[in-house]
DNA sequence: TCGTTTTTCATGGATTTTTCAGGAAGTGGG
DNA sequence: CCCACTTCCTGAAAAATCCATGAAAAACGA
């Protein structure tokens, strides 16, 4: 689960504590200190993330090597360098990378790229719906607004959060743990009445027969599904 | 095939200038003040990305803005701001930004970020659900459901967690002991009798027949396996 | 402060899990 | 063929767990 980076530098102190960085947060690194063995171990290891120097010995810069890797990989680039002109930046963007960090630089903004770069190269990206409909339930995620029969139904903020996390897995069934530890935090994830308490309120608004739910299932033992009928959950898409 | 994108900042000067530039290279712009229509026109117009300044008028600023946003869209964000101090940028990150550029920056800038932003959001990326299918029997493992002719079918949980293991292994004998340790723990690898219970608890929910099963089999003195015609056994990955 | 929202708890009833015993079917030895 | 032995299927019931619910205390927000 945890992302391989590849660190491209030739100075071992900088790669040294680029490494500790990536590794405290939980990535997986490795390293090249020249251009060829660099585009040999993307080839070989297909990192998912490659931390790219530009003045490196050896014939190949950072661009050369940049361009080359893009002849055979997709993988998420950024250029991390002294060269802080436009023009240089500029260059950089052109051969394909996706993002361009000037030395210095603070560790916290070496993750927060990263991170920012591989949310998009890595996450299967979910089919989010702008209006959820489903049925006589109809929750507007742009507004924050649910309605039940075209009747606006207020919500608070707990009641609309798990709400919110069954609609983006609608006729999925969410865990316990799952919901308890995205709309609660992971501390909340066994403290199970919580979830017990808000399905009820989620039921008493939403329901049209509570003791019999129709949209908000119990997997017991497992979790809750909001269902929806097939294909008919469809809207404007994000 | 050209792309759209929202320019949110309150400054007309801004607007007409990021707007230009942006139109000279191809791109489809359109502009909002503030948050509230910000927001409805990321939901209404669905825009490819979203230039996004951060000290606005109104109740809403960027960061509140790209917040909401990420409830119901995947859209690309880039911030566009004077605040240059790094907790600003984390901040800007934390809430689900693509990137961060801070004011003053030069139009070519502008463009290039915005050029390999969107070259990673605007992958067409196909999610299949991993189902597993065998003959009327079918099991999505994303959604934790099973069907039986179409028909969902409610399975308790340690039910499913036994119907999963002979799923993964399908057309494979599954020891006794190695189901029982799965399902059950190790300290139950000679418990049998858990065993026998649900393999015929399975049997009267999915088989046609059940004393005399077509899909969980027998392999007496040794397991249990699930049975499917060759080939049959679809399994889309994600 | 007051009203709302969140957290906590106890209860009865339903469901699920575990356990047990009877009986059928197959095997191999005498 | 009969018998002892093993393995399996089945039904049933005890034990444990889980859920919906009402209600009230605590925390929160205006």
């Amino acid at each position: 689960m945890s992302e391989k980076i590849l660190v491209v530098d030739d100075e071992p102190r900088v790669v040294r504590l680029v490494s500790e960085v990536l590794r405290a947060v939980g990535y997986q690194v490795l390293a090249a200190a020249s251009g060829e063995p660099a585009i040999e171990m993307v080839a070989l290891e297909q990192p998912d993330l490659v931390l790219l120097d530009i003045l490196l010995p050896g014939g190949l810069d950072g661009y050369e090597i940049c361009r080359r890797v893009r002849e055979f990989s997709d993988v998420a680039v950024i250029m991390l360098t002294a060269k802080a002109q436009e023009s240089d930046m500029l260059r950089g963007f052109d051969v394909g990378a996706d993002d361009y960090l000037t030395k210095p630089f603070s560790a916290k903004e070496l993750v927060a790229r990263v991170k920012a770069v591989l949310r998009r190269t890595q996450r299967p990206e979910e089919r989010v719906t702008a209006v959820f409909t489903c049925g006589e339930l109809e929750i507007n995620f742009a507004r924050r607004i649910v309605k039940v029969h075209g009747e606006g139904v207020s919500l608070t903020r707990t009641e609309y959060a798990l709400l919110h996390q069954l609609a983006l897995n609608a006729n999925r069934v969410m865990l316990h743990q799952d919901l308890l530890t995205k709309v609660w935090g992971p501390e909340y994830r066994d403290d199970i009445d919580y979830l017990r308490a808000y399905i009820r309120y989620l039921r008493r608004k939403l329901e049209p027969d509570p003791p019999n739910p129709r949209y908000i299932l119990t997997s017991p033992g497992v979790g809750y599904m909001l269902t929806c009928p097939e294909g008919e959950e469809a809207e404007a898409a994000g």
